[in-house]
DNA sequence: TGACTTAATGCCGAATACGACATATCATGG
DNA sequence: CCATGATATGTCGTATTCGGCATTAAGTCA
């Protein structure tokens, strides 16, 4: 299994290594986990691109940085809410987000 | 106050007509309220387009009518992630909604 | 080496979002 | 007029997500 495979299984919600492996997810599950995983990924780029610590930018939006470690882990605990408050948290707006998103996208779904 | 500024707040979780209507968002708080409120239209229209009706679409996703309905309305106590959950569920995939969403957000930053 | 910064992971009690259901509103057409 | 279908709104008990905190790992530099 690929990274790219196993990341999505853990954005899912899965752990890897059991039967989820053989899981199909339907085309509106696999949309919903490859948008999760295109904005953890925008966010990481967006808050490394500032140069601000988890904990500023957790400081900025009034969370932590366990939390902001776990929105750019697309981990299954976080929402895309809180993902896209980091995003905006770090000053970009959502028409820059998105555009970048869109982009983001195309990667990922040659990957998969 | 326009009808705007009305949506906004409310989708800030906000009531009409009390001192809420004097409170500024700071930036990133407005932004993520703009993208929710996108998002919000890019599901009504997504839904209408396809012409199911909110509780088929509800079914479809495992959720129910009155769900979408407030996904539709940017209710507060719905996620961005039910919202998104709900435009996949229309058939729609990541790369169509999101470059609508971004012509959505250019319509509603003129109206603001 | 040790002090320091950053990031990752796990856990907890509290806050919030969930599906479900009841009910209300509002059309359209019989 | 009433019946029917679609949408809106409010509430309830439960499940999920929250911020916060502790800990660990990894990197940097003096």
């Amino acid at each position: 299994m690929n990274a790219s495979k196993r990341k999505k299984l853990k954005a899912a919600g899965f752990k890897t290594g059991n039967t989820a492996d053989f899981l199909d997810l339907s085309p509106h599950e696999a949309a919903l986990v490859e948008a999760r995983l295109a904005l953890a990924d925008a966010l990481r780029f967006a808050r490394e691109s500032t140069g601000m610590s988890q904990a500023m930018l957790a400081k900025c939006i009034g969370s932590s940085q366990s939390r902001v470690a776990k929105a750019e882990a697309a981990d299954p605990s976080v929402s895309i809410d809180l993902i896209l408050r980091a995003i905006f948290g770090t000053g970009a707006r959502p028409a820059n987000i998105l555009s970048r998103k869109v982009a983001r996208h195309e990667r990922i779904t040659i990957a998969g």
